[in-house]
This record gives C-alpha cells, sequence and structure tokens, in this order.
DNA sequence: ATGAAAGCGCTAACAC
DNA sequence: GTGTTAGCGCTTTCAT
C-alpha cells in the first residue's frame, strides 16, 4: 500500500536520492551505477510522482483541453488533432467535457488553473474568456477554440466565408428559397447566416429566412416553420444536424427533390446519407491550437481556418 | 508571472500560512481573521495548487479514465455517467483516448499512475489488466469496463444475453438466415456471437454466418460475402455499425424488405434511419464504475449489466 | 485562536 | 561520479 520512492530505490541500490534522480532523468552517472539503479526500481516496482515532479517544475506538463460537448464530431477530430501534438510533446492530455452547462465550463477552467496545466485549450463561451485572461497572466498560454476574444490566442473558422461557401453552393444547385436554423446567440452562427444572407444577395437570391432555436426540441417546430416558405433548410451547426434532418424526414421529404438540406461540420453518417456539408479543418485545428500551447508564443495568436465545403447531393447536383 | 502561494496570502492578511491553509479548508477561525484572509486571497487572485495538495495527501482527487474510442455514442454516455458521479464527490476527471492503439493504452496507464489519479476506468485490450493490477495492488481502484477479468472491478454487459435478444427479435421478424459481421479476436464480441447462434439455434433456426473483420475497410467484402445466402446482417459492434450499413445501402438494399439489419449500441441517428439496436445502459455503467472508484470496495466487484433491445423495424416487424 | 516547524517526494546547487 | 542539503507550496501536529 506504501509507495515505492524514490528513497526506496536508493537504499535499494546503495546511493543517494539524488543520484537515482540523476539516473531517471538522464544526468551523468556512471554505467554500473545507473544499472544498478534501474534494477532497483524495476524490482520495486517504482513508478515516479509526477506530482512532485511538477511542483517542482512549477507547472505540470499536462494540457488541459474544456470541450463544450464531446458528442460533436468538430470536437472528436479537434481532440484527435491535440492528442496528437501533445503526445509528439509528451505531454498527457486533460480532457473535460462541460455539457456546454455555463457553471461547468467556469468550474472546469478553476480546476485546471489548480492543476497548474502546462496550457489550456478551451472551447466555451465568452464567460470564460476573463478567466483565461487571468490565466495567460499568470504565464499559462490558453487557447480559445471557435473565437477570437482579444489578447487571447484562438484558432477559428472564417464563420463567414462558410455562410459564403454555403450560398454559392445553393446558388450553383439552383435553390432560391433558403430557411435557416440558427442556434440563438452564438456569435458564430450568426457569422454565418451573414455570409450566407451576403452570399445570397449578391447573387440577387432572396435574403434567407432565419428561425433561431436554443435546443434540439424545438427544432421541429422551427423546421417546420419554414417548409412553407421554402426550397432548402440550412442549418448553422453540426450539433442541430440530426434534429433537422430528422424533422425533414419525418415529414416524408427526400433529398434534394422535396426539399434541399445544407448543414455544417462533415460526420461520419453524412456521406451515407447523401449530406452535404460545410466542414472545418477540425483535425488541423486541433493541431494548432496544441502547438499554441507547447510553442508559448509571446504575442496572442490568432490563426483563422477557411472551410471546406463537401457537396453530396442533398442539394441537388452543382453547375 | 510569479504565482501567488499561500505565503504571499499570509503576509498580506498579516497571519501564518498555518492559518491562511485553515481558513481555506475550513478549519476553527476567528471570524475576523478569515475575513482578512478570504479578503487577501481575493485581491491577489490567489489560486490554490492543486498539486502540493495532492502531494500531501499521497494521491490526487483527479479520476482517471481511458477511452478506446471517444467517438463510439456508448463511450460518450459512459463519461457522461463518470462525469456526473465525479462532479458529485468533487473529482477532476482526466480523460485519454487511445486510439484503439495498444501502445497508447499502455502509456496511457503509466501515464495516469504516475499522476496518481484517485482510480482508474479502463476501457482497453487485456494487455492492460497486468498494469491495472499492479495499481490496484498500490491502492489505486482500477475499474474494468467491458470486460470482467479476475481480480479487478468491472462493469460489463451480459454479451450472451445481447446475443440471445438479437436471435429472439429476428426469430419475431420472421428472419432465418442471418449472417453476422463481427470484430475479430474480440472477446465481448465473441460471446455476443455465441448468445446470437444458442438463440437461434434454440428457436430451430439455422447457424449464423461468420465473418470477422479488423477495421471498416475489410467491412464492405465482408458484408457482400454475406449477402448470397442470407436475409439479415447483424453487426456485433457499434463501431462497424456506419460501415456495414453503408454497405448494405450502397447496394441498393432497402432495410427490412431487402436485407433486415441490427446493430449493437444506441446512437443519435438510428432513430432517424429505423436501425433497430441492442442497447447497452452506457450512461449508468459510468456511474456505477465511478462509483466503484469512489467507494473503493475491498473486493473486487463484478457487475454485470443487462441489455435493451430496440426496434426500430430495420429488422421488420415484431410479433 | 494562532504560529512555528516538520515533512510530503523530488530536484538542483554545491560540495567532496 | 556521487552525496548532502536546501527548498518547491502546502498541510498538520505541537506549542503557545
Amino acid at each position: 500500500m506504501k509507495r515505492v520512492t524514490i528513497g526506496d530505490v536508493a537504499a535499494h541500490a546503495g546511493v543517494s536520492t539524488a543520484t537515482v534522480s540523476r539516473v531517471l532523468n538522464g544526468g551523468l552517472v556512471a554505467e554500473s551505477t545507473a544499472a544498478r539503479v534501474w534494477e532497483a526500481a524495476e524490482s520495486l516496482g517504482y513508478s515516479p510522482n509526477a506530482l512532485t515532479r511538477s511542483i517542482f517544475a512549477g507547472r505540470s506538463s499536462t494540457i488541459g483541453v474544456i470541450i463544450r460537448d464531446l458528442s460533436s464530431p468538430f470536437y472528436l477530430d479537434l481532440i484527435r488533432g491535440i492528442d496528437e501534438v501533445a503526445a509528439a510533446s509528451d505531454s498527457p492530455v486533460m480532457l473535460a467535457n462541460t455539457y456546454r452547462r455555463a457553471d461547468r465550463e467556469a468550474a472546469q477552467v478553476r480546476a485546471m488553473d489548480q492543476q497548474r496545466v502546462r496550457g489550456l485549450i478551451i472551447t466555451a463561451d465568452e464567460t470564460a474568456d476573463s478567466q483565461a485572461r487571468r490565466m495567460a497572466e499568470n504565464g499559462t498560454p490558453c487557447v480559445i477554440v471557435a473565437r477570437n476574444p482579444p489578447g487571447l490566442h484562438s484558432v477559428s473558422l472564417d464563420d463567414v466565408a462558410a455562410g459564403e461557401l454555403m450560398a454559392a453552393h445553393l446558388a450553383d444547385c439552383g435553390r432560391s428559397r433558403v430557411g435557416v436554423v440558427s442556434g440563438r446567440n452564438r456569435p458564430t452562427q450568426v457569422k454565418r447566416v451573414t455570409g450566407l444572407r451576403h452570399g445570397l444577395v449578391e447573387r440577387g437570391l432572396p435574403e434567407p429566412e432565419e428561425v433561431l432555436v436554443e435546443n434540439e426540441d424545438e427544432v421541429d417546430a422551427a423546421v417546420g416553420s419554414l417548409l412553407h416558405r421554402n426550397d432548402t433548410v440550412v442549418c448553422t451547426t453540426g450539433r442541430l444536424t440530426v434534429s433537422v434532418h430528422t424533422a425533414l424526414t419525418a415529414r416524408g421529404l427526400k433529398m434534394p427533390d422535396d426539399i434541399g438540406f445544407l448543414t455544417m461540420d462533415d460526420f461520419p453518417w453524412a456521406s451515407t446519407l447523401g449530406i452535404s456539408v460545410v466542414a472545418q479543418p477540425a483535425y488541423e485545428m486541433g493541431r494548432r491550437a496544441a502547438e499554441l500551447v507547447v510553442e508559448e508564443p509571446a504575442v496572442p495568436a490568432r490563426i483563422v481556418f477557411q472551410p471546406t465545403l463537401i457537396a453530396r447531393g442533398s442539394c441537388g447536383s452543382g453547375v
């Protein structure tokens, strides 16, 4: 039950703790001594205490990642990118899911701070920004994902471009009356709608009709209200894709003939179902975010990625 | 840049570090002193160092969770259950994704051990069991999910029952010739097939025809080979659901008329697509796993959950 | 009610 | 090369 410490190893090998420490960290030690120490460590089942190491270093080597919604494919790919970079720099990753609850977000940021993470990657509301700023001042690099608040590192998507990409594709497919389901109060989604509107108007098409929802429950009614006057439904967030798609198919509507459908973020079922999407380079975004944590640039980096369209036919065929 | 320590707070409040510590942990302190200390902590922006606390306690309060595949809905629900219980006991959760790579699994278990996690919940291959046992001996409660190796806590599904549930439903739907796509070398899936076989034979139906695959790439061919002689395809793991479904629909087959389809684990798109599944109570399993970590029962607990069938028509309609 | 001081497991100067 | 020793930030007796 009592943990094996460096002292036990030292005693077993007949050397001092300092020597053991040197062996473990690749300092200058005689071959024979090193061998004895390794053997002792092995036979005692020694496992170094990362906590004590960190306390000495002033911070741990762990990278903290706060995710709003693990069930979203975007975040999964983001995490994959982060994991990749973190593994390369030998940093454990501490992932926390906040389930989009503001109180949990705040609590998780605080927890990560207290764990003295080496850096923090945050996907959260504006409310977390001030906490992040305080951490940054204390020397913990914080990267905000999907938004780009001033004074902090950020990795985000060109959301306006995403909207314009949607508009271009819809125009190519000969769609003209566009209904939009969008999340309430989401700056990201507001920009996407702005881009969409701009792109449509620019092409001489009517402005999109927008309806805002808070969560899944409201989607069916929202979609219903859009169907009267539109031939296409656009969804500005991957999170609502399932609900919107369900609302459509539940009414017996077939894509693209009865209704056009275009949404954000690629996901595994999209290709089987033939759903066209505007995708974010999530994996790359994750990599960059992690790199910012590792490299700690002195001035806040604001990295913006470009979206891409993946046409699969749910809006009809292009030009 | 220099972190505020308990000493700074003490100096600022004109008391000793011991007193600050007592205030922070709710010891016996005079109201007025406590107030001064809180104020000092506040104004200095003090954030307690969880690392040093843990080193003193001998272990951290963090619960480690090692997941094979974050993209699987089963694990997402499992995590939700874990998070819920962990939050209630004020334990941060450290999540690690291993992407089904044995080397990463081993590395993550080791990392968690070195972080001195309070307990560990593992979804991994047999290869990790010995590491887990060693940790358990050192006083770190380890819970294995989805398998139940001797000597360790475990939370798993009655896989044979899952197979039998499948057989029963298929029989109800009048299916008789069943092809099975299953993962190679997965004890869990072997049991499911056993249950399926037993259930079918018991009802006087022919044995299922099984084909083993390693990963997604092989699924299409596997499914193709099953279609000649069968009217139904069963998939024994949620991980392959997309690929199997794609292989089916890509051939223009409609469910349930052209082909029956039954798979494991519920997922968001299943209801929209009308896919019948045998589901695991993932959320509850997560809760129990976390509870085992928190409660640290002295003798290994082996908890087995029962699967449920969710019929949605992809095999036709039941009796 | 409060302070002084020892010590948690480990690292890093500084001696020898 | 290797040992001694002083901390890292915090908690916890033991005095006062």
